[in-house]
DNA sequence: GTGCAACAAAGTGCATGCAATTGAGGCGCT
DNA sequence: AGCGCCTCAATTGCATGCACTTTGTTGCAC
């Protein structure tokens, strides 16, 4: 894979981009949790950059979903709500159904080497931290889809699975082998052997199950996004009431 | 349709997204055509705005892949491949299938009417401009897309569906009547019929035969592109020879 | 007439400055 | 102590300015 393709649709004039990946990776990687929060002149002083830039990147991260910029407020980590979670992985099953779909039976001898070559990195860090062992799984899933030679396919892969990764960090407590190396290979193995559907099934299973574990039921309580939990019980009076509310419990949960 | 999830996501702080969605309307009604130039200067100028707003509007619109920036150089409108097109296309059907799927049987009375209505506008707009009849066919499946709720979901169906209009303005040339109108009325009656399958494939169908009805062929030569039809040349003995083929191509077709 | 090189115009890349808005701490009042 | 108010530091929103890159053009040599 030559870096031909570097540049071309955004993360234009680099520096932006160096910024942008540098924050997804902190991002998946859990460094940065939902909700922290991302000042521009910090991220500017940190990167050596003006705010301007790091304005930039911010804007470019928040149209892929993964932070969120509130009018005259710092921007923050996005913490996405349940349901979202939810519809980012239904989304994902279907583009990575697709992506198998294309890939079954057409991969080069290359490409299974690299392939197996990141599930046995993949193996060599289940002793490493749960965060990098979550950031080569998804890795994983976006190598593949850079197979389908179709810039499109891996933008929206690679965002729906960043987004995914960010889920995992808010709903899934205690995340051991998120993503079962063992269902990679099989996925690998059938994708050598060509059975589309197979290959599709599988990978249908395996994000099913991902999500299905991580996922636990609707969370009714459980601290954190108290806002969110409040949030139906705005449609009917109007907002005032419920911004009161809100006040209220920011004061609590500090 | 209340307009709640307004400037949620990105389209920050209004300026941008009022250019951002004066942009994609001009593309898609192709007022501007693919490669067309868009100077930040004049955008600005135009939009009563600074440059720097102007730029992140063009960032937020090249991160959506309807606009090409390139360092230094005047960003352009996007001029997908055919290849693009197709792909783009294939993700779109995948994504709309997963709309439908959600959405069979479960529409309100509200939303009903609220989808014939647009379908009406469709029909009695038959004898304007096909602009305009193309941006009525896209947003129909737009409209579908919100009432998933899904904010995710109407984010990547709005992306695609307004490439592939995109790419429909460079492919196809006799576009006459794009989206039947009639397969709207038949996934609507499927729909509220809650038979999800039946739906399923009435969308997939639908978009297929649009897709392979304007994008016609590989296009082996056929004027535009000549650059990119000169690409494949290019790979064999460095660049700068192609660069000086360029050269001399730009001169002539101006 | 053709090719080439230097120049001028236009445009982007980026930083900085100023106005406007927000959040927080401090103060007095009850 | 608790509650509300007010002031101020922190931070964003946006425009402008300067340096650098690209592009089109003019003039010169061949």
């Amino acid at each position: 894979m030559a870096p031909r393709a570097a540049a071309k649709t955004a993360e234009s004039s680099d520096k932006v981009g160096v910024i942008c990946r540098a924050l997804r990776r902190a991002i998946i990687e859990q460094a940065l949790e939902p909700g922290a929060k991302l000042p521009e002149d910090s991220l500017g002083e940190r990167f050596g950059v003006s705010r301007t830039i790091a304005r930039h990147a911010l804007g470019q991260l928040a149209a892929e979903g993964l932070v969120e910029l509130r009018r005259n407020r710092i921007a923050v980590v996005a913490t996405p709500s349940w349901q979202e979670a939810r519809d980012a992985f239904d989304i994902r099953i279907e583009l990575e159904r697709l992506v198998v779909r294309q890939l079954a039976g057409k991969l080069t001898k290359a490409q299974v080497a690299a392939l197996n070559a990141h599930v046995d990195a993949e193996d060599s860090s289940r002793g490493g931290s749960d965060a990098v062992s979550i950031r080569l799984a998804t890795e994983f899933h976006i190598l593949l889809a850079s197979m389908t030679n179709s810039p499109i396919l891996v933008r929206y892969v690679s965002e729906v699975a960043y987004r995914c990764c960010l889920t995992l960090s808010l709903y899934s407590r205690p995340h051991s082998s998120e993503c079962g190396v063992t269902e990679h290979r099989a996925i690998i193995a059938a994708l050598v052997k060509g059975d589309g559907p197979k290959v599709m099934e599988l990978m249908h299973s395996h994000l099913d199950s991902v999500a299905t574990r991580a996922l636990v039921a609707p969370t009714p309580q459980r601290g954190r996004d108290l806002l969110d939990i409040l949030a139906p019980y705005a449609e009917e009076d109007g907002a005032d009431r419920v911004v009161k509310l809100a006040k209220v419990v920011r004061g609590r949960t500090r």
